[in-house]
DNA sequence: ATGGTGGTTGTACCA
């Protein structure tokens, strides 16, 4: 069985590429991330062509989330018990759902971006992953045995190695302590980074900002996971990050992410 | 090669 997770960059606007990607990869399940679709403007006829089944939250023409799987999808739920609100009134965003597919429940999960050091964004980010971590570790001590997949993209690099430069981020949100203590309290809810052990860095990205020639120059940022629980960690076999999707025109600026399981 | 912001919306906001 095969998981990819993905930031598209607006689904209508990626369809072709999303379809040449599951087309060409062998995909059994994929978390999608910032669709920027409601559910009207969603191309499920595009996925379902390909045999898959979609399940999708959009709320307006930002953030939304989507799973799409041709090996079942039962048991959705759109956001995660605890997860806060933003805006005046407070109200729950387009950035989390999740589904049981063929026993392994996946999330598709965009983590609030942070925006700078100092502004409420980030306050939010923070509030956002505690609560992510409080209830990844309920379903875990529910049943430990679970085989949880948590995809997506964090907007977090949780360690030196994943930025190209240390010096570049040293005042910007994606690398700040109380940011890398948020993602390592997920981790220590037991959910495993499974891709690094495949692909060590240095220099080994997800993310390349679309502006100066980031690519090219090979500036980018790891800040795409997919952080599994004990008993799906135990089931993976190999992982990939497809660079190649970051190429040529009408690129989104995130790169697939690919466990493999046995 | 991988190439100098892009997407959605509406003339700004988000990343």
């Amino acid at each position: 069985m095969r998981i990819a997770t993905w930031n598209v960059n607006s689904i209508r606007s990626r369809i072709d590429r999303v379809e040449a990607f599951l087309a060409r990869t062998e995909i059994d399940v994929i978390a999608i991330q910032e669709t920027k679709a409601r559910e009207d403007q969603f191309p499920f006829e595009r996925f379902a062509a390909l045999g898959y089944e979609v399940v999708q939250h959009g709320l307006n023409q930002w953030n939304g989330v989507a799973i799409a799987s041709r090996v079942g999808l039962e048991d959705v739920q759109v956001g995660f018990d605890g997860m806060p609100g933003w805006g005046e009134p407070l109200a729950a965003e387009a950035r989390a759902i999740g589904a049981l597919c063929n026993g392994v429940r996946v999330w598709s999960l965009y983590i609030p971006n942070g925006r700078a050091l100092g502004d409420p964004h980030l306050a939010y980010k923070l509030d956002w992953l505690r609560a992510l971590a409080q209830a990844g570790s309920g379903w875990l001590a529910a049943n430990p045995t679970a085989q949880i997949a948590l995809c997506g993209d964090w907007n977090i690099a949780p360690f030196d190695e994943d930025v190209w430069s240390v010096e570049y981020y040293a005042h910007r949100t994606h690398t700040s302590p109380p940011e890398r203590t948020a993602f390592q309290g997920v981790v220590d809810a037991g959910f495993a980074d499974v891709v690094r052990p495949y692909h060590p860095g240095p220099g080994v990205y997800t993310y390349w900002d679309y502006t100066q020639l980031a690519f090219p120059k090979r500036r980018g940022m790891r800040i795409d996971f997919a952080l599994c629980s004990p008993a799906l960690a135990a089931r993976v076999t190999g992982a990939l990050i497809d660079r190649e999707e970051r190429k040529g025109k009408g690129a989104s600026d995130h790169a697939p992410v690919v466990i493999e399981l046995a």
